[in-house]
DNA sequence: AATGGTTGTAATTATAATGGTTACATCGGA
DNA sequence: TCCGATGTAACCATTATAATTACAACCATT
């Protein structure tokens, strides 16, 4: 199992607005840009700006960043599309048996150590920001 | 999105067998202990066995490690059961837009720091042995 | 040999998440 | 008021998971 490409999607669609300040960002010019339907970029975008990183406006069309660049953690894009619920990366197999001594127990052990992996991973997410990330894109571009 | 119960199932099975040596492993025995039923068991024991970390008899039933608990590593585990499918934790949105410069680059930007990010949890399980996880568990259940 | 119990696996089902799509009400400037 | 964009609901196809039934293959024991 993957995690979904609502992240990744989402890190296009910031890196798009910030790059691309004259153009009227709308869904669907960014849907074409990422290659899918507006409606699934309206549902990424919609997620964003729940999360208080992007403006959007309704009648004109379009959105904005809300924050700047430097401030975005592409932790915040992780958490903002909500591609792993309530912070559970790995499933536990519910209810082991209580009354073996390693299904009682076994839960409990993982747990920490499950938690510890997950957050390693998100430190490195912590770690880049939007306008880091941008700046290595904008490179590439030339 | 969740990584598969697999991993945790599979430690619990590894768990069960070293800590039960005594008793005959058999996926029935252990699919009471985990509370599922015991093709699921089979299933995951076959990956394990693949993987080089179990022996398992056919008629007589019931398995026994192949390797020492202190040379198994959570990373061997959560590769044996091949969770997250080539390596790949993140799922990229596909072909995006060649003519847009965003579109034509945010793979490679966006692969290199997800990597390091997967890496990063990959890293904790490597650190971690089964030996060190049944010392915990042991400890545990007194 | 025949047997009994176990493994290996195919096939089926239910469930859930994803990503794509259509449709349409809602909203806000011009 | 009107036009164009957003916000959602609804639906669908696809995919992975986990559970389950069924049964062939296998092997120590009798």
């Amino acid at each position: 199992m993957k995690i979904s490409s609502r992240f990744t999607v989402a890190v296009h669609v910031l890196s798009l607005i910030s790059l691309n300040k004259n153009v009227v960002s709308t869904s669907e010019w960014i849907a074409e840009s990422v290659n899918t339907n507006p409606v699934v970029i309206r549902r990424v975008m919609g997620k964003l700006k729940k999360a208080g990183l992007l403006d959007i406006r309704r009648g004109l069309g379009g959105a904005t960043l809300q924050r700047n660049l430097a401030d975005i953690t592409l932790l915040d894009v992780y958490k903002a599309v909500e591609v792993v619920e309530d912070g559970e990366l790995f499933q536990m197999h519910e209810n082991p048996n209580p009354n073996c001594p390693v299904g009682a127990n076994i839960q409990d052990v993982l747990e920490l150590i499950l938690f510890r992996a997950q957050d390693a991973m998100e430190v490195v997410l912590k770690e880049i920001t939007m306008e880091e990330l941008v700046k290595v894109l904008s490179k590439k571009i030339g």
